[in-house]
RNA sequence: GGGCGGCUAGCUCAGUUGGUCAGAGCGCCUGUCUUACAAGCAGGAGGCCGCCGGUUCGAAUCCGGCGCCGCCCACCA
């Protein structure tokens, strides 16, 4: 009997009784659940192999898996896989991020739909309400990591509101306020009039927008006639105008020096300031200062002070010092005060007018700047280390053009806003005091304790809570618990490398550079790899509103996992973006049943041949046998081993180098085009004709197998399966492939004269079949011809390898030294003229082939021969390249020379 | 305003240090249901490598300029 059934594997059928079409979904889920129940990919906090860590880029805990994770994963996955097989002891560690605002929001519009809000429940229940959203719906996209084979360990899952991790934002936040670092101050900050709380610079999106350019009539104050003119696109902020101003070297203006003017519709009297920041240029040459809502503005008001006079709420309506606009939307108001001031004749004119204006990412509303207390991040000494660590090589971003950009944006980082007026999230340690300061702290009682040594009371706890990528940019080592210095830390951190998109370049990978730095010492990463973005078949980025996401989970459903991320990594070339399409998909998983059903040949080989069960001790560093009645091992399993040989080491470099689009194309070419084309067809041959069996078998399923090997950490499922039921019988073995050696290029299985050899039968072969179809042979028939040769190994291997010739090209051919002689049907290559006997009513089609044969080489040959001719060319190009080119062009002039022959001989 | 990337076969893209680099997959055309696979097999057509200069004996590859396309950063009222 051939192989036993895989006693292992979830799939019922027999061994290698494969059905003839693969079908992933049978399989699939089963070794999913198989790989995480049996926690196969646990990594071990002591051990003597070397490490090899990745902290995953934490999906939003609200989020289910896209394409972005698949493809991330995908080229994770293989690394991981890969690292694994070589050797080291993995640590790929999962969790989820609380997303602040994303979550909160979430759980506000189902208490809407309820009736209800958050400030009716209560800061306490309404935590408690998104605590439950996430114990129930949370755990969705780590079950689909699961389901697509992500070799996660997920015994070390964690979320960034874990106690844990928790633990580590206090602990850093303390350390960092305590160094100095971190601040708390009234300063313009991004306010989000939807979900009313402050955001980041990184959160704030620009979209340019159609508006207008008021241009409006101030009277100069103590006088009658004079007045300036001031453009804005934001009229409505006059309210909370405390100045104009005008560049110092402004000669148009030099008379309103320590004049002012009187602000309409509220009567207040402005200073006209002068300051360089204004560009005499634009507009007018004098702009209105709005230091509360106004960046610029405020900025001037600083130089200048200027009172600060903010006019509109948290919700962007226009607040009591409004005046009688109060009440009014920020929009309503500006069409009231337009109204108004041209009823008072004071809108001297209107552009039309292109601005960018500032949207927040989470709520999509207006951004409004707005003046606030809140907490800083001082950014500059951290950036300072973190810019260093990329510049000595600590820490390398590849591919290394995003280097540069990451150098940009940290040379020019500013103060990070890292307060939020919201409710879920990791709530600032800091307690206010009853004098209005406050004390930063690390537990209530450590708080309360400092205050009394000031001889005061706490009044409150801080009630904002720390932006998202706050404990985003600790997650590294907060995962591993920092700040304690645990097994995991000593093992695992820095960790040996970060697969991430570039869209979070700067809100993640800059702020764990800083981050943990600034806490360890040392930076998070070796490596930084940044992947591109999949986009849809119309190279559109795939968003939900755009309503062309491509589901994964439908993809793997309908493909499998093997094809969707095979695709994916084919797809993209390194650091470029992927074009997904879905017959790309459909064709890996082409590829995956062409894998199943090689395996499938091999089984049923196997049983044909009624091999005894063979148990190879070990298939790893197995070499192939000789045939027992030659003493010889037999030509394609020398070619096919050799081949192994090259290709693993390729693969190897190619996966070691980020390169995953190669490494699927190297073992994509490999699988259909050698060992299945070439080697599976030889196999047959040599099977057909009942010689060197046993050997011939046992090479054929250690070459599978190695092949298996070579394929897994792309295509985990397929192979996983497979390897299964071919090393059912094996002793010893690994309980998983992913547990399996990674093939190791070995140079004694190196072997040019057997890849010479196949080479030229391979030559033979196609020009035989080129030969059939281009005279429209009948497929069946076999003909007779002559290998005229000057080489000898042309010579013996048609003569040595007559089956299969026979049998891939339907020709019986025997070999002759010298040059062809003229006539008949006639292929002609570099090494050899193929005369076969053919139908005399052939012999038209024979003469146009050869036709276009001659056109194409004499311009090949003249090409060359105009270079030869070139003395620079000659004389400067190195030897073996001028060298080469006279090879060639004797080749071409011979071959030219038999055509012509051929030509006049019919 | 600054910066980055792309422009190669009908489509989507590879081409690592300048000399077999003009390629792959899909699509297309022709033949073929040969018992591993028709989701297959065999063969084939198709490209002045965006444009213009330059360096070089030699450029898809290096340099400069231009033209589209995309992205990032920036406080242009």
């Amino acid at each position: 009997m051939p192989l036993r059934p895989a006693a292992r594997s979830p799939v019922s059928t027999p061994a290698m009784r494969l059905d003839k079409a693969y079908d992933p979904s049978a399989i699939e889920p089963a070794w999913a659940e198989r790989w995480v129940s049996e926690g196969l990919f646990r990594a071990e906090a002591a051990s003597a192999k070397p490490a090899f860590s990745l902290v995953i880029p934490p999906p939003n805990v609200t989020g289910a898996l896209h394409m972005g994770h698949m493809f991330e994963t995908s080229q994770v996955d293989i690394t991981m896989r890969w690292q694994r097989m070589k050797g080291r002891n993995v640590l790929w560690l999962p969790g989820t991020d609380h997303a602040g605002i994303a979550t909160q929001m979430l759980v506000e519009r189902q208490l809407a739909k309820e009736g209800t809000d958050r400030r009716s429940l209560g800061r306490e229940q309404f935590l408690e309400r998104v605590w439950a959203w996430k114990e129930t719906y949370g755990g969705k996209i780590a079950g689909q990591l699961k389901r697509v084979g992500a070799s996660c360990d997920w015994s070390r899952e964690r979320f960034t509101m874990d106690p844990g991790l928790s633990r580590a934002v206090t602990e850093c936040f303390v350390r960092l306020y305590e160094r100095g670092l971190i601040y708390r101050g009234e300063y313009m900050v991004n306010w989000d009039p939807g979900t009313q709380t402050a955001i980041s610079d990184l959160e704030v999106e620009y979209e340019t927008r159609q508006g207008h350019l008021w241009h409006l009539r101030y009277p100069v104050s103590g006088s009658d006639v004079d007045s300036v003119v001031v453009a804005t696109t934001r009229p409505e902020t006059m309210l909370g105008d405390t100045a104009v101003a005008v560049h110092p070297d402004d000669p148009r203006y030099k008379h309103l020096r320590g004049r002012s003017v009187t602000l309409p519709l509220v009567g207040r009297s402005l200073p006209v300031i002068r300051d360089a920041f204004v560009d005499p240029d634009f507009g007018t040459g004098i702009v209105k200062v709005t230091p509360a809502h106004d960046p610029n503005d405020f900025a001037a008001g600083q130089r200048h002070g200027l009172e600060v006079i903010p006019v509109l709420d948290d919700r962007a309506r226009i607040n009591a010092r409004g005046g009688r606009y109060e009440g009014l939307d920020r929009y309503e108001a500006r069409e009231r005060v337009v109204r108004d001031l041209r009823a008072l004749g004071l809108i001297e004119r209107v552009e039309d007018y292109t601005n960018s204006i500032g949207v927040s990412q989470r709520s999509g509303e207006a951004v409004e700047p707005m003046v606030s207390t809140q907490w800083f991040v001082r950014a500059k000494p951290l950036a300072v280390a973190a810019i260093r660590a990329v510049e000595n090589g600590s820490t390398a971003i590849l591919p290394e053009q995003w280097e540069r950009n990451y150098f940009e944006w940290m040379r020019n980082i500013r103060d990070w806003c890292i307060s939020r007026q919201l409710w879920w999230g990791h709530q600032i340690p800091a307690w206010h005091l009853e004098d209005g300061t406050f004390v930063v702290a690390r537990t209530e009682e450590e708080a309360r304790r400092e205050a009394a040594s000031r001889g005061l009371a706490v009044t409150r706890r801080e009630t904002d809570v720390l932006d998202t990528w706050f404990s985003s940019g600790l997650w590294p080592f907060s995962t591993m618990g920092w700040p304690d210095e645990t097994e995991d830390l000593k093992a695992f951190y820095p960790t040996s490398l970060l697969n991430t998109g570039f869209d979070i370049l700067f809100f993640w990978v800059a702020r764990m550079m800083m981050l943990g730095i600034a806490m360890t010492g040392e930076a998070p990463f070796a490596k930084v790899f940044i992947h591109g973005l999949v986009r849809d078949a119309g190279k559109q980025k795939m968003s939900k509103t755009k309503g062309n996401v491509v589901d994964p989970i439908e993809m793997t459903n309908r493909y499998g996992t093997d094809a969707v991320r095979f695709a994916l990594v084919a797809s993209a070339g390194q650091g470029s973006d992927v074009v997904l399409k879905e017959e790309r998909i459909a064709g890996y998983r082409t590829f995956a049943n062409k894998i199943w059903n090689a395996l499938r040949f091999v089984g049923i080989s196997l049983e044909k041949a009624g091999a005894d069960v063979w148990t190879p001790q070990d298939l790893a560093s197995f070499r192939p046998l000789p045939d027992e009645a030659t003493g010889e091992v037999s030509l394609a399993d020398r070619w096919i081993f050799s081949r192994l040989n090259s290709v693993s080491a390729e693969a190897n470099r190619q996966i070691d180098e980020f390169r995953y689009h190669e490494v699927a194309g190297t073992l994509y070419h490999f699988f259909w085009h050698e060992f299945c084309d070439w080697y599976i067809e030889l196999k047959k041959i040599s099977f057909a004709d009942g010689t060197g069996l046993t050997a011939g078998w046992k090479n054929m399923l250690a070459a599978t197998e190695r092949s298996l090997r070579l394929l897994h950490p792309v295509m985990p499922f397929i192979t996983e399966d497979l390897w299964q039921r071919i090393s059912a019988n094996t002793p010893g073995r690994p309980k998983s492939i992913a547990l399996a050696a990674y093939p190791e290029p070995d140079p004694g299985d190196s072997d040019p004269e057997a890849e010479r050899q196949i080479g030229i039968l391979r030559e033979l072969v196609t020009a035989a079949r080129n030969l059939r179809a281009e005279l429209s042979l009948p497929p069946r028939d076999l003909f007779r011809g002559t290998v005229f040769s000057e080489v000898r190994a042309v010579r013996e291997v048609a003569n040595g390898q007559p089956e299969a010739l026979r049998r891939l090209a339907g020709v019986e051919l025997a070999a002759k030294e010298g040059k062809a002689e003229a006539g008949g049907a006639m292929g002609h290559a570099t090494e050899f003229d193929l005369a076969l006997a053919i139908p005399e009513n052939r012999m038209a089609a024979m003469r146009a082939k050869l036709e276009k044969q001659l056109g194409q080489l004499e311009r090949a040959a003249q090409g060359a021969r105009s270079r030869l001719r070139n003395e620079d060319f000659v004389s400067k190009a190195p030897a073996l390249v001028v060298e080469s080119l006279r090879g060639k062009l004797g080749d071409y002039d011979s071959r030219l020379e038999r055509i012509r022959k051929t030509l006049a001989g019919l």
